[in-house]
DNA sequence: TATGAATGAGAATTCATTCAT
DNA sequence: TATGAATGAATTCTCATTCAT
């Protein structure tokens, strides 16, 4: 469940620490105002969707100045698309941190459960803005070289703990990592996502912790009780 | 897998019934004009989400007119409820189609996971809309008596069906029937809601027939896999 | 030189007069607003070009609203074009006015010198629209399905005169129409159009009524010079 | 006809000559860079207007950089101003190449036709530059010590050789030089200023090869035929 | 019940210009 | 001399909402 938390800026307190010399002054600014222009466009747009942030309130929230938007991201959409590229290049890089390839099977899956439901927990603004992008049908996505096909290694991880664990016949066969991986992700991602309505119709407060404590044991549950095999 | 196909526009003045007699005329224009306005911010709604959807267009959709929008609903927030409300009452019609109480636990826990597939597959307007209102955390729904607390009458299907299939020793003891049914419409609903994103980063069209069919069975083979006992 | 005075704008003046009766009203009103947008932006793009024109000082000059503007011609470009339709039909209006078909040839000639100076002179914010359009290479009215190929009526009438005043032995022979009349619409053209650079350039006030009496003189007798046959 | 070509970029520096040696390299850029903006700007101006026309264009077209821009000529308008007097000094640097006074004059004021039509037809961005400015009531023109009553050389030409045609019985009396030099250069500058409205309009295309060669021959016929006597 | 006209506040984007280095 | 970064004021255009009839 480590999470090396990437942050949605990659890592603004790294240049905080002090001025060193001078020559390098200029450049540190412009990637300092570039990368609160990110911070705050990422939280405006997890906030109210595409539609509905504002690009004044990105710049003021980044103590910054509207054309700086334009002078570093060009558009509105344009930013979308950085903000989300941000986003992804954070989550491959916590996943990244996590090394499940030689633990055991049983407890590689529950780690990788727990690493998701974690990272989703934490980064609320990911999801919110993987629903945008949905919502826009991955349009901005789909122009992304950077991301178009950028496979998690995730997947990978399970298929590789999958294999183990038939081979040691803890595991069941014929499961489709990434199906797997989906329905993993899945569990996770509606429960946190869909919290609000969730709790509004169903009168019960997801958000509280043992309400969420509860959720990551089913879904270990259940996951494992499909995988694990009798005897 | 009954579902009784709702659609967007099943007019809720149809419910409530008034009036089948002489100025017939006029109140009948009057209800088709409301219900065209839904049906219209329906798929504007879901389209666009909250932020993106315009009146405008949700007037010239309905071949209405912007004033008749504020004439029925009062405000753009207020139709977005209506809408919601509309959209509730759809899924709970088609739930309530279904009877399961008296099938084999097995079988009726099947029938469930494929009727929700099913649904979220035909109404990707009612996800869209799901999504928009947990960006804008449930305010529309906490606000409306006739969703607040409306409870899914699946949950207590699903309780049913788990007692049945505990007491015979076909289901493992010991299951929340919520987790179970939140986790049954997660794995539906984040493969359909995020299926542009999904397809577009792991390069595989989850769109395709033999693909969605794959899905299905694997969600099916999760769900009894961890509920049912061996033996 | 009788010259009907179109107006850039279909006699406001006409619609002064009262407000009549109930019913009519609204459209009038619609046809005012209409109206006085464009009469505004007539001046506003003739005084400062389309690139200089601003739509809040025109809304501002109409009495009305900027979104006024947008609901009646959709854009600044429609605009513009809108009003340039409404000034080519201004000068054609005019030109149907004049009735030389039956005159003097030496005579039609010269009252087709003297109207086509008195129009440009009444009217320099049509001479500067239409160099604004030329410097946007005609893109405007290109699109324009009333104006393309809209050819002036002066032309055919200057054929007739051309012929039968070669036919009486009066004119030169072999005269295009088409490059006699762009002749002397230059002729007034340059001058008035470019009165101010002239005049500072050349240190001599070229606005004033002797200059501009000689001027037309001058231009009566070079076209007629020009083409009068000597005995 | 003879048209010494000034260009645009005819860098006015290069009149001023000066530190021919040793940190000639420094030196020779800063002017480089100077006529490069000149030059671009002198494009963008005749494109767009003044109005129209965009620093930031201008800048990138000059490979150089905004701030330079305004290092040299302070403004967009005293940029504007040195546009149009670098116009100014190109066509008067072609008009002294001409040398008139000794030809016959019926040759000198042909070829004093050809040369104004071939000069604006070379430059069309002058013609534009003039029209901005006239859009502009010359308000650059008349702060301008440089060219403000700088009289076209061709007047006193003309001026002479009417007087010479005049003496020799080939040209009628009472001709005013200035009025005859308008309507010569008014008769091409309409023509080529307006050819994409009046070819649009007649549904001619005046820019072809044997239209401009027509229209060259009409304004010879023209003017000659005017000043030239019978016997 | 219906509709075209109207509006003010605000939306994204652009501009000419200046600062710091 | 040169340049990237920064900015406030505009600029075109749009939005949800209301008025008058």
């Amino acid at each position: 469940m480590s999470e090396t938390l990437p942050g949605a800026v990659a890592t603004p307190s790294a240049l905080r620490r002090h001025k060193p010399v001078a020559p390098v002054r200029a450049a540190r600014d412009a990637k300092r105002t570039e990368a609160s222009i990110l911070a705050a466009a990422t939280e405006e747009f997890a906030r109210h969707g595409l539609g509905g942030a504002r690009v004044d309130r990105i710049a003021l929230r980044a103590r910054s100045n509207k054309r700086m938007l334009y002078y570093y991201f060009g558009s509105k959409d344009a930013l979308f698309l950085a903000v989300l590229e941000n986003a992804y290049a954070g989550i491959r890089r916590a996943e990244e941190g996590l090394n499940l390839l030689n633990t055991d099977p049983v407890d590689g899956v529950r780690r990788l459960i727990e690493f998701t439901w974690q990272f989703f927990a934490n980064h609320p603004e990911f999801l919110a803005l993987l629903n945008s992008e949905n919502l826009h049908e991955a349009r901005h996505l789909k122009r992304s070289r950077q991301i178009r096909g950028m496979n998690s290694p995730l997947i990978e991880t399970l298929a590789v703990l999958l294999r183990r664990g038939q081979r040691s016949g803890e595991f069941r066969s014929k499961v489709d990592p990434l199906q797997l991986y989906i329905s993993i992700a899945g569990l996770s991602y509606f429960y946190l996502s869909n919290s609000h309505t969730l709790s509004t119709v169903f009168g019960r407060d997801l958000f509280s912790a043992p309400q969420r404590k509860a959720r990551l044991e089913h879904m270990v549950a259940l996951v494992l009780g499909y995988l694990t095999l009798p005897g």
